[in-house]
DNA sequence: ACATCATATGAAATGTATGTCATATGAGAA
DNA sequence: TTCTCATATGACATACATTTCATATGATGT
């Protein structure tokens, strides 16, 4: 395993598609088809950015056949996920919040 | 105010520049002067960086003549530093925690 | 062994944020 | 008003991550 510098931990989660992984992955662990299909996303951009969650150890993998199943790291994520949602409502009181996206103006 | 999607959220930290002048405001309220002094670093790189965890209510700022005095906004960061802090130091034992570099290897 | 499904990886092109440098604005003092 | 200090902003060049496409590897079944 590596070792992290704050500026990548935070880099890892400033990207859409693995935001996408992430929040797919909240829901249920899946193997890497099944993340494709839940998040419509080529499957090559997926394991690149698979690979990068798992550098980090946001998520663990485990193979399973011809399967690799992906699952989250939930100690980190899930309190983390709580106070960026805490910010942006709290800070965005007129309900245009959008996961995915840049700015919006009001 | 505008509004912030996760992806803006992380991105905003994903930025030696504004870690280190996060960090130097943790310490302390600062202009814009002994924050440049505080992490050795240009004013017009910090006044960028200010700027954008400003847009994203990061930071307050507060004019005093011909000072600008900015603070943190603790109640999003303080907690999450801390899981950031827990999360590298679960998952690199060994403690070659570097807060401003990217991966070292064991 | 071979075929097929599932996933990983390499390399190259592209898009985008970042820093830099120059300049503008704002505030107080003389 | 003019000078100086303090901060902000604009525009451009550059560096870097991300995607894309091609291909490799791994696993199972026949």
């Amino acid at each position: 395993m590596k070792c992290m510098s704050y500026e990548k931990f935070f880099e890892v989660f400033a990207n859409e598609t693995r935001l996408k992984i992430v929040e797919s992955l909240v829901e249920s662990n899946k193997n890497v088809s099944d993340i494709c299909k839940s998040i419509n996303e080529e499957q090559s951009k997926v394991s690149h950015n698979l690979k990068v969650l798992h550098d980090c150890n946001f998520i663990t993998k485990e193979r399973n056949g011809k399967h690799v199943f992906y699952s989250l790291n939930k100690t980190t994520i899930k309190p983390m996920l709580k106070i960026v949602d805490k910010h942006v409502h709290t800070f965005c009181k007129d309900n245009c919040v959008k996961k995915h996206e840049n700015y919006i103006p009001r």
